[in-house]
DNA sequence: AATATATCCTAGTGAATAAGTCGGATTAAG
DNA sequence: CTTAATCCGACTTATTCACTAGGATATATT
């Protein structure tokens, strides 16, 4: 239901990504897909194994990458996703989506959650002889635990169930900076026809 | 007081930032540095204007790369710094540090707060016309509001007083995911003496 | 058995960004 | 009038990102 992909020559309109556009804090496309895959699987929870092939067409997002993102998921200990080779194969969670935190999806995708590695997660004090001196690691640290929170304490479930509210309103308390409006969106060339209508 | 920098070609030993480390919501080295010299302004905050050539010789960052940075501070509105040209020039805060947050000087210096760009501050309706259907805007919404209020609620002037107490001990109940150890570091060749003696 | 449809695996690659470098112009103090 | 500083913009290089390519292996259906 989703037409976000980065390599999006002609128009370079995309959703979660789009180049050039100077953000802090970013989340890499692995972190943002490998999310939509674990989202889409645990709407399919109970069922026959899901295969990326579905999703790829569903989210748009390339198959060969997606690939590349599951390995993760399934490699991971204790691991996040199931196979099932062969034709009508595909993949599963391998626990509930309330047994799974945002938390560990995101490290397990990104590695661990830190603005620069001198505030990486755990124990700090071997990283840097300076720190005694270094006012800057609080600040890091203190928006490490910040983001670290936040997802640990978000399941999968918690995120599926967490569609409606949203809507009306967010808090908003903070300073709108940017201003962003995109008009248009990208319909990835398939050989059949579109099964998405983005903002005719 | 600090031995950090990116383009360290011999033995690729940094502080905050170095190569190949797979980290997750990053800052650059533009938001480090630039933080490093508002600490440092805020240091010498009643005093005679502080030379760039100063700090980077005491924090062992790139004089050049500094400029750039800092021309941002001084550009931003409201400024975050003043300068004086000339002969025993340099610059000063043009506010008290507990006038400034840290997250007025993080998005001068990297820009809006966002995971990625549908998650910008600020008004999201316009960006994905397939938020509805989309329950990863609300997770990386959430990162970012927690990230924004760390930074929004802390000034220059606490992290100023921060040296103490997270010598003994950050809470640290997140699980440690990394393991890095360095065990030398970065002493940036001069033509003197180098006044930093780190580690030895 | 053959075919189609999946997962699985490793390299490679082009574009974009990050992180500086370089050369010079301007301004003011001593 | 020399020195020390800010100011400015273009250039460069290394690294990372976001894929792409080309297979090998496994299994359900025909």
């Amino acid at each position: 239901m989703l037409g976000c992909t980065r390599a999006v020559p002609p128009e370079e309109i995309v959703c979660g990504h789009r180049k050039g556009e100077a953000i802090v804090l970013r989340v890499s496309t692995k972190g943002e897909y490998g999310v939509r895959i674990m989202v889409d699987l645990a709407r399919h929870y109970n069922g026959r194994p899901r295969s990326l092939t579905d999703i790829a067409q569903v989210e748009a997002l390339p198959l060969a990458y997606l690939e590349q993102l599951v390995k993760l998921l399934r490699e991971a200990c204790p691991s996040l996703v199931t196979s099932t080779r062969g034709a009508h194969g595909g993949y599963r969670l391998s626990r509930s989506p309330d047994k799974i935190t945002m938390g560990e999806i995101v490290r397990v995708l990104e590695g661990p959650i830190a603005p620069m590695i001198c505030a990486v997660e755990g124990d700090m004090t071997q990283v840097c002889g300076f720190l005694d001196s270094c006012k800057t690691k609080y600040l890091w640290a203190k928006v490490r635990d910040a983001v670290a929170h936040t997802l640990d304490t978000m399941t999968l479930a918690d995120l599926m169930n967490e569609s409606s509210e949203q809507d009306k309103g967010m808090p908003a308390h903070f300073i709108a900076l940017s201003d962003v409006h995109v008009g248009a969106f990208y319909i990835p060339k398939q050989q059949g026809e579109p099964e998405v209508r983005p903002l005719s």
